[in-house]
DNA sequence: TTCCATTTCTAAAACGTTTTCGTAACCTGA
DNA sequence: TCAGGTTACGAAAACGTTTTAGAAATGGAA
């Protein structure tokens, strides 16, 4: 077994034929005879070859490689493992690679997507965790680099994204409890920067007032806040004299946060308060009590991240290239009281 | 602004130097004079120039890429995500990046290693879910790969790893259930096929002896298999002639879904069953019950695999780069009973 | 002044690939 | 037989970098 890793050269030196003659025979050019074709293709199998990536970049300026941005902060349950796990599965079958960058907590969101735009580390870049005005969204429009969002903006540059109804998901959470008789339910917000931020607040008020029930938005406590601090603040809430009968909650994790937090306070789940949570992993199905969810497929958001952008890629108008998912109900109590 | 990437050869029309000197001026060489050095950094920031690496991977066969094979199952709660964490906040500041890639299910594990290697995408690999004679090691160390594991192997020939303690883990957990009278402890193991499934029952059974306790290790059932199996198991457990009165288990969920398990099975956590879960979130900080448990920092496992890597890549012996994490106890009772 | 040693720089090749352009060789029809 | 057109392949350049081997310049000693 020979060392070292076979090239064009050992190919076109095999056959008899020139670099140029296997390059085309590799990449199916119309130019040459089938015979010719297979002939290369043939030893080519044979020797193992594999191209050089390095060689390919270098000649052709294109990387093969999707750069994703890790968000740090994690007010939704298994993010980044489920994003990452849909990313790979979607660029499996294909030339291209997935490189994961870290956007570490105190750290410019710039920076990341800048090093990768100087470096031309990626062909293109799926980020996340996107503001209404994102300054990486406007960096790369400007450079016109091919990129997908998870979320939206509210920059008029259509680009390429998919997000997730996070507005359906409180209005309807919102509704349902208020079907259950409660009228005095605490949306838990996520973090103010972030687009999705508007559109749960959204829903959650226009369910409150069809209702023409008050909304109850505490002003006093940051509510994004790590779960112990919601723990907190649920544990307060159940012995005021305002107690609250419902939370919407972005995440499983936090739920049960609020849940134990509120019993320690001594409000009884399903009798004093219930709970609406957004579901990303399995964990609701087999703890108890039984919390009723809105289910979103982060697998699933991330191969459609991948495949859009490798729409992108292959040319495709941004316009069609934004998909908004909806959430999927999982009842898990009786039907209201 | 100019559109194209500066180059060297920008650098080198700029200072009137040959594209040698400037090569070497931005690698410190020591043939240079000190003025010629500064004049070439000082261009090279102006004109902002960062390296080709697809040249420098050309030139030099080194790409500057880890890789990591992202393991599907998940018996630990938050691993890939903690994992990929650590891996990228070693490797800021470094010019090495990360590229994931996906170990799916029914896959043959060798295939993602296999591919890494056949298209020689990375200068090193790391690697998770180690089986006592992993073919992958095997692999790796025939070609001479740089590589860590997380998790060790029983093969001959050293290679770095960064592991948990496992079997202090099951040991100590054995040993606090024991010492709050616990007689009847369930361990619930995980995959067989991995080197760490040995160290766990290593602990326990060595616990168990000691304390001249019959170890409980149910034949029927696959401990590993998805929380909602757990969640039934523990039920019917429950309702036995001989219900278990302790459960250690490897993650924070599925120790939940034993413990939604028991108790609807009738069983009252502190009072006829104790739980010890592994901890690699923060979840148990949150909820209730207090639930005791060992932690593992997996992110600073990942911290510590690249940087172990990095120093295997530097040339250093594998038999120095190797490391082993104590588990870091939690209590959350009161003392035994 | 001459010669050698040292310092400081450069020319050129090489890594593996793709693509443009050119040129043989072949075929067709008169 | 020959002009004109088509088919099938090859030569060479280019992408950006590092490194080797050598050249020019400088300095000091004789």
């Amino acid at each position: 077994m020979s060392k070292v890793k076979p090239t064009l050269k050992t190919i076109a030196e095999k056959t008899g034929l020139s670099l140029a003659t296997v390059s085309k025979a590799l990449h199916n050019a119309s130019d040459l005879r089938p015979e010719t074709r297979q002939l290369v293709q043939r030893v080519a199998k044979q020797v193992g070859y594999t191209p050089n990536w390095a060689g390919v970049h270098l000649r052709t300026g294109r990387s093969f490689v999707i750069a994703f941005v890790l968000n740090q902060d994690d007010e939704i349950d298994q993010f980044a493992r489920n994003m990452i796990l849909g990313i790979t599965m979607a660029l499996r079958e294909t030339r291209y690679l997935l490189t994961v960058l870290p956007q570490s907590l105190g750290q410019d969101p710039m920076e990341p997507v800048a090093y990768v735009v100087d470096n031309s580390l990626a062909d293109g870049l799926i980020i996340t965790h996107t503001e209404p005005q994102d300054p990486r969204v406007k960096l790369l429009n400007e450079r016109d680099i091919p990129f997908i969002t998870h979320g939206r903006t509210e920059l008029s540059t259509p680009h390429p994204f998919h997000d997730y109804d996070n507005f359906d998901f409180t209005y309807r959470a919102t509704k349902y409890l208020l079907a259950r008789g409660r009228r005095n339910i605490v949306l838990i917000t996520p973090p103010r920067v972030y687009t999705y931020y508007g559109h749960q607040l959204g829903g959650y008020m226009r369910a409150v007032y069809e209702a023409g029930v008050e909304p109850n938005l505490p002003r006093d406590v940051d509510l994004s806040a790590e779960p112990a601090r919601l723990n907190a603040f649920a544990r307060r809430a159940a012995r005021s004299s305002t107690p609250p009968d419902g939370y919407i909650c972005g995440s499983e994790n936090r739920c049960l946060a609020l849940l134990a937090g509120a019993r320690a306070g001594g409000a009884d789940e399903g009798r004093d308060v219930d709970f609406v949570a957004k579901q990303t992993t399995s964990l609701l199905d087999y703890i108890d009590p039984q919390i009723t969810s809105f289910g979103e497929d982060l697998k699933r958001a991330g191969e459609q991240l991948a495949s859009l952008l490798l729409r992108r890629l292959a040319g495709e108008k941004a316009d069609d290239l934004q998909v908004i998912d909806k959430p999927t109900f999982h009842g898990r109590k009786p039907g209201p009281t």
